[in-house]
RNA sequence: GCGGGGGUAGCAAAGUGGUCAAAUGCGCAGGACUUAAGAUCCUGUCCCUUAGUGGGUUCGUGGGUUCGAAACCCAUCCCCCGCACCA
């Protein structure tokens, strides 16, 4: 029979929205929110979305089986600069194509019957989202955390707009990969420097994240401690300070190095004779990418600048550089130059001449300037350096930072080098930078009642500058201190800044006295469980975790920690490498669906890896879960008793009642890891099992097919939907409880016996086909006396025992070893005491030969021969737990 | 260089002290069904050998711990990801 699968999920998608299944709980009291990250709108649905929606949807559904009130809402992250190339390419309005957009995914995940509350549905773009970006703004202006500032910026020549520093990625744009200039400008900052030894100190409480991500911000944020020390230069009433970690080589320092850039080297070599040759320096690192000043292979380049500076602990006089290798915006811009300890200056040193001074001497042998071919950075004693002669370099560090504080020569000082966010964009598709710039009064905040500041409609695209300008109806406008005329920024916000605080208003999406309900999000959040890509682990989620902070001290929330819980998930890849167009490996999602609907797909994409690992997609694995699919199905036709029969029923009927009981376990402890692909592969098993068994209790069939509906249901929600109803029921599946192991039909007598059945049946069957034969004329087995059908049972049942046959064995191959009793036995109570007591079924003589009755229904030629004395040979063939086979 | 994660059969991917020659899916081979193909079902799929069986060699490489190691420890090689002239 031909399943239609999409026609099913069409039908159930329809019952579900009948029932108004995913809304939201008004008054939630086991709550759980489970968040994917909303995607940009760009128009299409890929893999990675398929797979983070897959996921997300899995685990929400799961956990409103359990009980749990659910919010797992859906939104689009709306503003941003595709929209906005599209208008100047295709001239269609941005607002008009993010909104077509929106319907277009909007579309496609519902054919995936992702189970989303959609009344809580949140787009950036609306006025009504935005509004509230403005209002943040200017609390954040009044508290001094959103300023204006000249400064050196990232400039993206092909986006025309400036880009925070977590937006270049390797010296490049991170949306275009157009190499970043660095451009002196204006602009726009949040001052996420004010919480950086909170989002640090933060990341420890972390324990639901993946560490890669923690370790991610952590270096981001990329705290140092070391110590600033200052020294005169000579003749010159100027003094300089740098930067280090390590004040143990102080006394080791030969020249000093400043960046370029740095404000007093033109000062300093203004009317000497250098200036002019310095400038033209300066001039040649300025033409310099960042990405091949950064070049770490690069020779190091740079020049003497005519004056000397004073090392303060030892009053030497020493040459002032200035070199490429210095980067203003680190420390304090200048290096005090170790050549003998620190390898970048010693290839310095080297290569302009300057001296190489040993201050740290290594345990093992002696350090000659002249015949180091590198700096040495071990440990050590110190040398040549004062009072300090003698002390261990280690000590030494703290030692002399505390000298040099006495001495006021110096501060212990932490650096980091996360830097302010900058949010300014010069692009039209954004949230409208919330001031107006009075000659008069300067910079203020639009007054909270004129919010929102909409966008305007009357612009130009032409490609070239901020199309917001053009709107002189935007521009010009009154001062609201002064009355009298003043221009608007015409700055956009960050599209970052939108999605730093969407999940709060997904608690209260329709809230309109401000940016969300207290009470509502003091219900839902944190977040419990947030699911997204690893592209995210600096930019989104940081800022996120900076804006929660930035609400908390503004008093709309306690929480200082958005995410409870992160998940990363792997990549989608096809056949080894990441799907893009250049490699022409891309597999659309939408094709996918219409062939093979929308349950097959999300099943292979939870089948074929685990969540935080890359999956490769497989065009023959998705046909292998198509059958699957199918063939469940095929089991589940007609309406079946929900409760086993009431007479005797089987051993193979009680064995699978078993078996799905403690199936059901298992996947709830696979889910509960996130282990999807192996809660599904148990499933697919125990159905394939059921498919060969062929049940005689019509009852015990219907009772396993509704469990295993049941333990697929958040998984492949159509048809377990759909096979539910098949069987009889009428209540939606989406509604039932999470099954639990009902103990009441585990038994293990019923599972040892099977064992032994099949291990047996496996030999029957091996010889009929050695022999050729489709039947036997005769099979006898012989059996030992003393059988050892109680441990091997056992052993498919995963009891302690198993351990402790196998210590038995272990101990009896060794030929050498020969342990007596007592070793053997201490050696099985470690066994034991590591596994927990486990209470040991044992199988009876009697069941063991009810197990072989069971085999001679089967095989109607099968003699079983008991033999009551075990000889030697004969118990060697059974020992295993099988009994010998004769064939006549 | 620093930090994170990995290396398991033809492929993908489980397994982290003893049911392990190792789940599951794909692929491959054989069989059943069929006029045939497809679909479906069954069986097999490291090597040698056997009627059952037994033996050998395997989880990057080399050591070690253990009665017993794919799993634990040490060393080593390789791969992926992130950061990086960070003073």
């Amino acid at each position: 029979m031909e399943i239609e699968h999409n026609k099913i999920a069409q039908k159930w998608q329809g019952e579900w929205a009948k029932a108004n299944a995913f809304t939201r709980a008004k008054n939630p009291k086991r709550k759980f929110y489970c968040l994917e990250m909303f995607p940009y709108t760009s128009g299409k649905l890929h893999m990675g979305h398929l797979r983070n929606y897959s996921i997300g949807d899995t685990l929400a559904r799961y956990k409103r089986m359990q009980g749990f009130h659910v919010l797992y809402p859906m939104g689009f992250d709306s503003f941003g600069l595709p929209a906005e190339n599209a208008a100047i390419k295709q001239k269609i309005n941005p607002k008009e194509w993010t909104l077509t957009n929106v319907t277009k995914i909007e579309e496609q995940m519902k054919a995936l019957g992702l189970s989303y509350d959609w009344s809580a549905e949140v787009v950036t773009c609306r006025p009504e989202y935005y509004k509230w970006n403005q209002w943040l703004f200017i609390q954040m202006f009044k508290k001094g955390l959103a300023y204006k500032r000249e400064a050196p910026v990232n400039w993206c020549p092909n986006c025309g707009t400036s880009l925070a520093n977590e937006q270049v990625i390797q010296g490049k744009c991170w949306r275009c990969e157009t190499e970043v200039r660095q451009e002196m400008l204006s602009q726009w900052f949040f001052k996420i420097t004010e919480y950086t030894e909170e989002l640090l100190e933060g990341i420890k409480q972390l324990d639901g994240w993946p560490p890669r991500v923690r370790v991610m911000q952590e270096n981001w944020i990329g705290k140092s401690e070391g110590t600033e020390i200052f020294f005169k230069i000579k003749d010159s009433d100027k003094t300089l300070s740098t930067f280090t970690t390590r004040p143990d080589t102080v006394y080791g320092i030969t020249y000093l190095v400043l960046a370029p850039e740095h404000p007093l080297v033109l000062e300093l070599t203004k009317g000497t004779p250098y200036e002019a040759q310095v400038k033209e320096f300066v001039e040649k690192v300025k033409k310099e990418s960042l990405i091949d000043r950064r070049d770490e292979t690069k020779p190091k380049e740079g020049m003497f600048i005519g004056k000397y500076f004073i090392n303060p602990v030892n009053g030497d006089e020493c040459p002032l550089y200035i070199a490429d290798y210095a980067i203003l915006e680190y420390g304090t811009g200048a290096v005090m130059a170790v050549p003998a300890h620190d390898q970048r200056d010693f290839e310095f040193a080297k290569k302009y001449k300057l001296p190489i001074k040993v201050v740290i001497a290594p345990d093992a042998y002696e350090l000659r300037p002249d015949r180091m071919t590198r700096a040495f950075i071990d440990d050590g004693t110190l040398v040549n350096s004062g009072e300090f002669n003698g002390s261990q370099n280690r000590d030494a560090m703290e030692d002399i930072s505390k000298f040099l504080e006495k001495k006021e020569w110096g501060k212990r000082c932490t650096q980091y080098k996360l830097r302010d966010w900058l949010i300014s964009r010069q692009r039209y598709w954004g949230t409208p930078i919330p001031i107006v710039y009075c000659k008069k009064c300067g910079a203020l905040p639009v007054p909270e009642d004129q919010l929102p500041v909409l966008l305007p409609e009357d612009v130009k695209f032409t490609g070239e500058g901020n199309p917001v300008g053009t709107s002189s109806s935007f521009v010009n406008t009154t001062c609201p201190k002064c009355g009298g005329p003043a221009t608007r920024e015409t700055d956009t916000m960050d599209t970052f800044v939108d999605s730093s605080w969407y999940f709060f208003r997904y608690c209260s999406p329709k809230y309109e006295k401000g940016m969300f309900e207290k009470k509502e999000v003091e219900k839902w959040l944190p977040v419990d469980q947030y699911i997204g890509g690893i592209e995210h682990a600096i930019l989104h989620l940081l800022y996120s975790r900076f804006i929660c902070r930035v609400l908390r001290d503004l008093g709309l929330t306690k929480l200082s920690e958005p995410f409870n819980k992160l998940l990363s998930q792997g990549l989608v890849v096809k056949d080894g490498a990441k799907m893009s167009k250049s490699k022409g490996n891309v597999v659309e999602p939408k094709p996918i669906i219409e062939k093979y609907g929308p349950d097959t797909a999300r099943f292979f994409i939870l089948f074929a890896a685990l969540p935080e690992k890359q999956l490769d997609w497989s065009d023959a694995g998705i046909e292998g879960i198509f059958r699957f699919i199918n063939k469940l199905y095929s089991l589940a036709e007609k309406p079946l008793p929900h409760t086993p029969g009431k007479g005797k029923l089987n051993n193979p009927d009680r064995f699978m009642l078993s078996r799905v009981n403690r199936l059901t376990e298992i996947v709830t402890g696979h889910i509960e890891n996130f282990e999807f692909s192996l809660a599904l592969t148990e499933i697919m098993n125990f159905v394939n099992e059921l498919s060969r068994y062929k049940l005689s209790d019509e009852g015990a069939m219907g009772y396993c097919l509704r469990r295993v509906a049941l333990l697929f249901a958040p998984f492949i929600p159509h048809t377990s939907e759909e096979i539910w109803h098949r069987l009889g029921e009428t209540s939606l599946i989406v509604q039932q409880e999470w099954p639990k192991q009902d103990a009441q039909w585990i038994d293990a007598r019923a599972e040892g016996i099977e064992s032994v059945k099949a291990a047996v049946r496996d030999d029957i069957a091996s010889i009929a086909k050695l022999l050729n034969k489709e039947k036997l004329a005769s099979v006898t087995l012989f059996c030992a006396a003393q059988w050892k059908f109680t441990a091997f049972a056992l052993l498919k049942s995963k009891m302690p025992i198993t351990d402790m046959k196998a210590v038995m064995q272990g101990l009896m191959s060794n030929q050498e070893l020969k342990p007596h009793g007592g070793e053997i036995s201490k050696i099985v109570e470690r066994v034991a005491k590591k596994q927990g007591s486990v209470p040991l079924a044992t199988l009876t003589r009697d069941d063991e030969l009810a197990a072989l009755a069971d085999l001679t229904a089967e095989f109607p030629n099968l003699k079983v021969v008991l033999e009551e004395k075990s000889s030697e040979q004969k118990s060697k063939n059974a020992m295993p737990g099988k009994p010998a086979i004769i064939v006549e």
